[in-house]
DNA sequence: ACGATATGAATGAATG
DNA sequence: CATTCATTCATATCGT
């Protein structure tokens, strides 16, 4: 699963098909960040051996600037990477009520705990055909280096330096195209994009219980 | 919707026989869930008549639960099935740009409910219902994700709601994070994003192909 | 058999 | 952190 094309999206590397004769021209330059083999492979070593889930700011930088050796990567990506795969282990977890692990209370259990649900990802090249035609746009993203702190973690420990726990609460988390002055009080704003402010919705979720699973909707 | 048949049950996909052995080294995890009749009708009973669109882990181990009793059925499927179900339908409503009367109340929704009595898809009947061209530019609509109602009551709650009025506008992802000055207080709890930081003093390019920040592992 | 479509599955990105 | 959306891949099935 978490290879699904792998592709070298670090440069205009067209997707050559191993496969077929056919020469498909598959789109790799997609808007979102499509990680390579070998940034999974990490990546999961550092969620697994590591038992990183949420890295701070500091591990992304430092994360993202290694995995930017194997491909274009962005510190954001790091970031939506662990949100994301811990929000799946978690999420899976609450389909299934299939064994529900009791919390042994050892914080130092970071070892490879497989996805109750799915622990296998299909390894292909997709070389398929193309599934639709369609236009793509090069989106070309900023270049930027990242940054050079010498902090040499040993292999083993946490690449943090425990700056502490990191709320993350909502702040705006993206497009800066505005070069402005944009410093942020002390005092502790929400930001909001400027470019958004229309998802104010009325209605919110009720979170239902009554359903009879029994017969009632039928 | 070409929907199968009955068949296989509780018992694994055995009917796909793997008949065509494709050069594909990597047949994934070979058969995917194939809803029965029995399943999809009373999913579709419950994304029509309880307007069920994003049913909760609590109602996807319900739901769940007792659509094992016509087959096999994971969590995942559920919630994959409702998560497919509402965003291709509406994706149909995106490209569907031709003669759409603008519904002004909710209870068009109900129109657009496609009687899930009388509609038993079993075999491939109303199986043509739209031309479903896939030519859509990077064109999408504004985010207003409202659909969060998830109403399991027996009461008929007008779903879909909120698709009408869209301004299509989007504006630019991935615009990269190059806040140029700002740069977040030393003791800033607040709205502080872990990816970046090393971005805050891009503006001044020092290297502009610069790939090794350091080693923290190695 | 091939092509197209329908649809399950996966995941990056974003919002609340 | 939970939930949702958008996009894409993978594949079964049908139409030709």
């Amino acid at each position: 699963m978490e290879n699904q094309q792998a592709a070298q999206d670090q440069d205009s590397g067209t997707k050559t098909s191993s496969s077929s004769s056919s020469s498909y021209l598959c789109r790799q330059s997609s808007t979102r960040w499509t990680p390579t083999s070998d940034q999974i492979r990490i990546l999961k070593e550092l969620y697994y051996n590591n038992g990183i889930r949420s890295p701070t700011a500091d591990q992304i930088q430092r994360i993202a600037a290694r995995l930017r050796h194997y491909g274009k990567i962005e510190g954001k990506n790091v970031f939506y990477w662990f949100q994301n795969h811990k929000a799946r282990e978690r999420q899976k977890k609450r389909f299934t009520p299939t064994a529900p692990p009791p919390p042994p209370s050892a914080a130092a259990a970071a070892a490879v705990i497989p996805s109750p649900f799915s622990d296998h990802h299909h390894m292909h090249v997709q070389s398929h055909h193309l599934p639709y035609f369609y236009n793509h746009h090069h989106q070309q993203l900023l270049k930027h280096h990242g940054g050079g702190s010498s902090s040499s973690s040993s292999s083993f420990v946490p690449v943090g330096s425990g700056y502490g726990s990191v709320a993350m609460e909502k702040s705006f988390r993206e497009c800066s195209i505005s070069p402005g002055e944009n410093r942020f009080p002390g005092g502790g704003i929400h930001n909001f994009r400027p470019w958004v402010g229309v998802d104010s919705y009325s209605f919110n979720k009720v979170t239902p219980e009554d359903e009879t699973p029994e017969d009632d909707d039928g």
